[in-house]
DNA sequence: CGAACGGTTCGGGCGGGGCCGTAGCATCGG
DNA sequence: CCGATGCTACGGCCCCGCCCGAACCGTTCG
């Protein structure tokens, strides 16, 4: 049994506050800088910096320098799986759930997760397209479900040429049921958000959906 | 952000190399005394006990006092899930997985997760049972796969009346694709077991499957 | 070219927590 | 009632690793 010590590599990674807070940060899907991130995990730069490279010695984020810049992301829809699936743990047997949290109903009904659509609307959607027939069961897209998000603008074959999973469920920590991830989860958020049917609140993870009705029409026509 | 020191707490209480074995080994399903789970960390007696209370208090595991016994089980199967989804990570960016490990293969092929099947075979039942009707998109019994499944000597009733979720996907760590978990999950298991179809391995969460033709013949006749 | 800024490296301080030896309680057997 | 067994509680040791101050590169401005 290998996998004992390895997998306490990862959640010591991820058990250090500091560095989870950040790793929380970067769920938002965006890249964020050392500085920033140093701020929003509350320790110094150089503090910072020393969680910022064990991180990624772990793989767990990925950092490309940008002039004087430097960069992190999550290195994966996984790691973001990963976390999800941790909240959802917290959230089932935390104890004390201090304060609600302002933002907790608005989290719940649809968040960003890493770059994908989750929360009440993010299951919606995984439902809908299998009720619907444009995803078969085990998440495989029918002819006629490519065609209509073809007509969305999403160019299906370049997904499928691209190396990342076209589909994949991703469980969804405040519903406790899978949404929809992968290459196709990406480009479907990524469609509506176009079409301003959903806006991500900058900072936050959060999604405001101005066209939550339009979105779920298109779902059920 | 009250959920990144949330994250932490349990992510910490993972990343203890000896708790993360003790975990390890109760993602068996079964339940362990104090000492086994000692030898299994190998740390002493009582360094262990210290373990297992942290566990405890943190809601990871469950004891239950039997005579001079006390044994420990993990409090749900949202724990087995997280510490599942912790080991895709590490399979997928673990570095240096040393040795592939004498069991690697029969682990990937058919192994318990928690208390319902995983692997290949976990997989191939989870989209048997979608493919053959027997559960509809969303994962929820069609009539005739509840006639199956009582066929099995399961009660879905009992189920039904359960707080327990019916149905649950799981994210299977060597596969990438989701399984059955959930009551059913379980009851499947189970019977599967009964019929001799499946046996587990006593110490490890190796399966044997002796009657996988059969329990392939049962899903696509 | 020099000042400002983002980022990293080094060193030392310090606290948390893992580990074990010893000892103390319960339960089971004779 | 006494010993053996399973488990837990306490005390002390020690090391890992978090943290910050200070100093050091590289980039980007004016």
């Amino acid at each position: 049994m290998a996998d004992g010590p390895d997998i306490a590599r990862i959640a010591t990674l991820i058990g250090e506050p500091a560095r989870a807070r950040m790793l929380s940060a970067l769920m938002g899907g965006q890249a964020l800088t050392a500085s920033e991130l140093a701020e929003e995990a509350g320790v110094t730069r150089q503090t910072a910096s020393g969680h910022l490279s064990r991180l990624e010695d772990g793989a767990l984020i990925a950092g490309v320098k940008q002039g004087r810049h430097r960069y992190f992301r999550l290195s994966g829809s996984d790691v973001a799986e990963a976390l999800e699936v941790l909240m959802e743990v917290v959230d089932r047997r935390g104890p004390a759930r201090v304060r609600p949290g302002p933002r907790e109903p608005e989290m719940r009904h649809a968040r960003v997760c890493y770059d994908h659509l989750a929360g009440t609307l993010g299951v919606a959607l995984h439902d809908g397209l299998l009720a619907r027939g444009w995803l078969a069961p085990g998440l495989v897209p029918t002819a006629q479900g490519a065609a209509a998000f073809e007509d969305l603008g999403i160019d299906m074959d370049e997904l499928g040429k691209a190396r990342r999973p076209l589909c994949r469920a991703c469980l969804d920590w405040s519903e406790r049921r899978t949404h929809l991830a992968g290459g196709l989860g990406a480009a479907l958020f990524a469609a509506f958000e176009d079409r301003g049917w959903l806006k991500r609140v900058p900072g936050a993870r959060v999604v405001r959906c101005p066209g939550e009705a339009a979105l779920r029409d298109w779902l059920t026509i």
